[in-house]
RNA sequence: GUUCCCAUCGUCUAGUGGCCUAGGACACUACCCUUUCACGGUAGAUACAGGGGUUCAAAUCCCCUUGGGAACGCCA
């Protein structure tokens, strides 16, 4: 494939936060696409609103796809044909695209104030006409207002719009949008302190750096007609165009933060894998056509196509989440799952052994109860020597006249063992002792027994949580419960 | 207000005029497995927003209504 004609693809989110559920499956969707097609993707750093981007948060989230593993073969940090990536440092470039505009006529100094322009539109509102600019500004002589700039004067840059002209396009998702005459009025394209708006800069980069499909939120669809009048002044060809339809929270609202989690940031913070998180995004909105639904990142790229993708919108459903986690989760090599389990056990100062042997048998007995590694966490902290702690119901089968025998014959059974640990085979051998010793058979036997190991009557077999833990532990967990 | 977009089970979706008495997945219910909780297995319930057309035939095409969303910024 010639590098002419190679697919280029970009995201180009503005950094005002960490990255959301929703740019992450714009990117993702990208991202695929590119490398289906053997072609580029290309951060973008879209910084022009200096009250809102951060470096913080342009960090944030350049953290965020990397945990997602979405790397770019050209951006702002790694360099490019297209240097510079970041939109605050291409500023001279817009000024010389927006003079080129004014210098064609297509374009002219507008020195009307915002408490003008707040005005007009209030009446326009009023009177029923849509709330456009209104012109004044665009018959004055052009070598006049220039001068008027030169000398001091604060004057945005508005494109001339012409208002008579309709315009079509066709969406890879929507198929033909037609946009009809007059729907906007003359828009700026740099503001009056020379920084340049999005739909310029997005022109004037995508342009420049020969993208040849936007994917992008639904929220940008109507922005394609301002877009189209400045591709269309530039003689530039129109790129490809997809809008993709927004993500929803349970009722219906666009997803936002009252949803709960909805940052990549918060979904990592709460044990949920990077593979399983754009397994499930690339969902809402796009399905295989093989029906499948979990897939690997390799699969998802063999699969993927801009052909299947829905235009309603999708409801992110947390449960659904869940479970393509779990299945990810439970599919990993325990070596794997241990090393992405490690970190979050010590930032939350959970104890564990060193041994290979020991972490893999734990996982073993936990992984059907895991659909986090948060899951995990809670799991492991049950066999943490250092962690002991009887739940309300723990308490509840305590008090029960069954299990004083119980823990009695327990502890007996437990001390006559004769190594440090108790292995499953053993533990059934001691499990009938226990019976017999203590009279009690089924819950009544298991129950109490189970409060003393891990503080609640119910969760994992015994017969494999038990060979995890020190008989020495073993034996003071269950004197601590007798002296309730 | 104007314009644009959207509309199949609770949710994500399959479906591009006959294969649809609408398929799959999550969730849900029941049963099986089981000392418990999970996991797993089996079975089940649940949807074409409404109304008009077009057609021999419509979830699929057209129109209207309704409902939802977005845009109309010197935000992105």
């Amino acid at each position: 494939m010639s590098s002419e004609n190679s697919v280029r693809v970009r995201f180009a989110p503005s950094p005002t936060g960490y990255l959301h559920v929703g740019g992450a499956r714009t990117a993702l969707y990208n991202w695929l696409y590119a490398k289906k097609k053997g072609g580029k993707f290309i951060l973008r750093v879209e910084d022009t609103d200096q009250e809102r981007s951060t470096i913080e948060a342009l960090n944030m989230q350049v953290g965020d796809l990397k945990w997602l593993g979405l790397l770019w073969d050209e951006g702002f940090d790694v360099g490019g044909p297209h240097t510079p990536y970041k939109q605050s440092e291409r500023l001279s470039i817009y000024k010389q695209k927006a003079n080129e505009l004014i210098d064609a006529g297509k374009a002219y100094p507008c020195f009307c104030t915002e408490q003008d322009l707040e005005k007009k539109k209030e009446i326009a509102q009023k009177e029923g006409r849509p709330p456009h600019y209104d012109g004044t500004c665009r018959n004055l002589d052009v070598q006049q207002s220039l001068k008027r700039m030169a000398g001091g004067d604060k004057a945005a840059i508005r494109f001339k719009v012409d208002s008579s002209k309709s315009y079509t396009f066709h969406d890879l998702i929507r198929n033909e949008v037609t946009f009809p005459p007059n729907m906007v009025g003359d828009f700026i394209v740099l503001r009056s302190d020379g920084m340049p708006v999005y739909n310029f800069c997005c022109v004037v980069d995508d342009g420049m750096m020969k993208i040849t499909h936007v994917l992008r939120a639904e929220e940008h669809l109507s922005n394609t007609l301002r877009q189209m009048m400045i591709y269309e002044s530039f003689n530039w060809p129109l790129p490809l165009f997809g809008h993709l339809s927004i993500i929803l929270g349970e009722d219906r609202q666009k997803l936002s933060k009252r949803h709960g989690a909805t940052s990549c940031h918060e979904f990592m913070k709460q044990g949920y894998l990077p593979e399983a998180l754009l397994n499930f995004i690339s969902l809402l909105g796009w399905s295989s056509p093989t029906a499948q639904e979990i897939f690997s990142i390799d699969e998802l790229i063999k699969q993927f196509d801009l052909d299947r993708m829905t235009p309603s919108p999708a409801v992110f459903d947390q449960k659904k989440f869940n479970w393509v986690n779990a299945t990810h989760l439970r599919a990993l090599p325990n070596e794997e799952l241990w090393s992405r389990l490690v970190p979050y056990l010590d930032e939350h100062k959970v104890g564990y052994k060193k041994d290979v042997a020991w972490q893999s048998q734990a996982l073993e007995a936990f992984k059907s109860s895991m659909e986090t590694l948060m899951d995990g966490v809670q799991l492991f902290r049950y066999i943490d020597d250092n962690h002991f702690e009887v739940s309300a119901e723990g308490l509840e089968t305590l008090k029960w006249k069954e299990a004083e025998p119980v823990l009695r014959a327990w502890i007996d059974v437990v001390r006559n063992h004769p190594h440090d640990f108790i292995t499953e085979a053993e533990f059934a051998d001691l499990q009938n002792k226990v019976k017999d010793q203590s009279g009690q058979k089924g819950k009544f036997l298991f129950m109490p027994m189970r409060v003393s190991v891990i503080g609640k009557p119910h969760g994992t077999e015994l017969k494999l949580l038990i060979p995890l833990i020190h008989k020495k532990v073993l034996i003071e967990r269950a004197e601590k419960c007798l002296k309730i």
